[in-house]
DNA sequence: TATATTAGTGTCATTTGAACACTATTACAA
DNA sequence: TTGTAATAGTGTTCAAATGACACTAATATA
């Protein structure tokens, strides 16, 4: 085995925070010195990659509470001309209008774009919010990942957009709704949605919030 | 944001060597100065992560050209009681019978343990055997991964026993052929295995080798 | 030459997935 | 008050995929 390297690459988390905002599916993006990118930093010395991610979320983002997975770790030497940097990316998925999702405490510093028409961001943060787009498209199929998007209540209607938004597809209302309640993931809260629409739409819970199932 | 910390973690990545050897699938273990261990060790100032784990593959058990597949971070602090330390984990699968997977160069320094009798390893090693093995099932599920265990040639029996062991359960053979071959990832050699058997097998070979596809 | 062992093959029933159109309920405008 | 526009909600039918199942073929060995 060889023996230690004398100097350490720098380690960083970096976080790819999703939401769905109007119809289109969004990134938040934090200022840095050298122009837009992901939010994230250095780990501490004695801190927990987690832990490291959902902290630089809360500081630049006033974003707390949302659910956060591991992505992938980006390495290569040359992601960073200016000195080694290795990132643990994440992503962080937000629930739809949750509170100050517009504009958090930051105010200027941070912004959402679509992740469809993202500015060109710092190093290779476009290439990580690529890889963390595919996984979540990859997650919504055999997964129950789309209900940490949602909002406590929410209704069929919302959850098929939300599929639709992030598949780029539109999908069948029928067979949509028989397989989500067939999952037995979520349940009718009794209440109806009057947000303007015109007939009222039942409104749904999860049935484990927080909790990610696998299906199929 | 805040500034960076005062010193950093150390880097490492750390390899879960896969073979099908007999009937059990097993782990190359290294020894390491408090005990049995998966090769790895610090990833060098300017090196690639994936140049790291494939680097010190080959230092430690003498195994090149595998098929390496990055699997997660593990970055625990407590997970080294003596100094911080992240470990980038990363899986490998080698061929079945490929030349020296017996006792490599290293001698004394390495072993194989079978997945299901491992003993007991140094830091959280064994957590991370745990999730390679979970995700190399998964992944045979819907990728084509398994063909990253067979040696250049191979009868659709020792295909089908592969699957067999890794998930634990037995597949019925015609469904089993029925379905491998329909995926038009191999192709019949032309040639038959005469390897003591009674009536002789077809040899097969993957008709993109080294790739993996995703199926279904 | 008989026997033991592994290789190789097809059908049918069931389940799953995909396509498809109409009625119901409300808000709002005339 | 009544009509209209908009979204909510609901089953059936067909096609495709999956899973269960048993026998013949080819060779080595006794």
């Amino acid at each position: 085995m060889n023996s230690p390297t004398a100097s350490l690459p720098t380690l960083t988390t970096d976080i790819v925070p999703f939401a769905i905002r109007g119809e289109r599916l969004e990134v938040l993006l934090a200022r840095q010195t050298t122009g837009w990118g992901l939010p994230g930093g250095p780990v501490g010395v004695d801190e927990d990659l987690d832990a490291a991610a959902r902290r630089q979320l809360a500081e630049q983002t006033d974003l707390s509470e949302v659910y956060l997975e591991q992505l992938y770790t980006f390495g290569r030497p040359d992601r960073n001309p200016a000195r080694r940097m290795v990132a643990v990316a994440y992503f962080a998925l937000l629930p739809i209008a949750s509170g100050s999702v517009g504009v958090p405490a930051a105010g200027d510093a941070v912004r959402w774009a679509a992740v469809d028409e993202l500015p060109r961001l710092v190093l290779d943060h476009g290439e990580i919010v690529a890889v963390a787009r595919c996984r979540l498209a990859a997650k919504l199929l055999y997964s129950t990942i789309a209900l940490q998007l949602m909002p406590e209540c929410f209704t069929l209607s919302e959850l098929q957009a939300v599929h639709e938004i992030i598949l780029g597809e539109s999908l069948d209302k029928r067979n949509f709704r028989k397989r989500v309640l067939a999952l037995d993931c979520i349940e009718a809260t009794g209440e109806l949605a009057r947000h303007g629409g015109r007939r009222p739409a039942r409104l749904y819970r999860a049935r484990r919030p927080g909790q990610v199932e696998l299906i199929k």
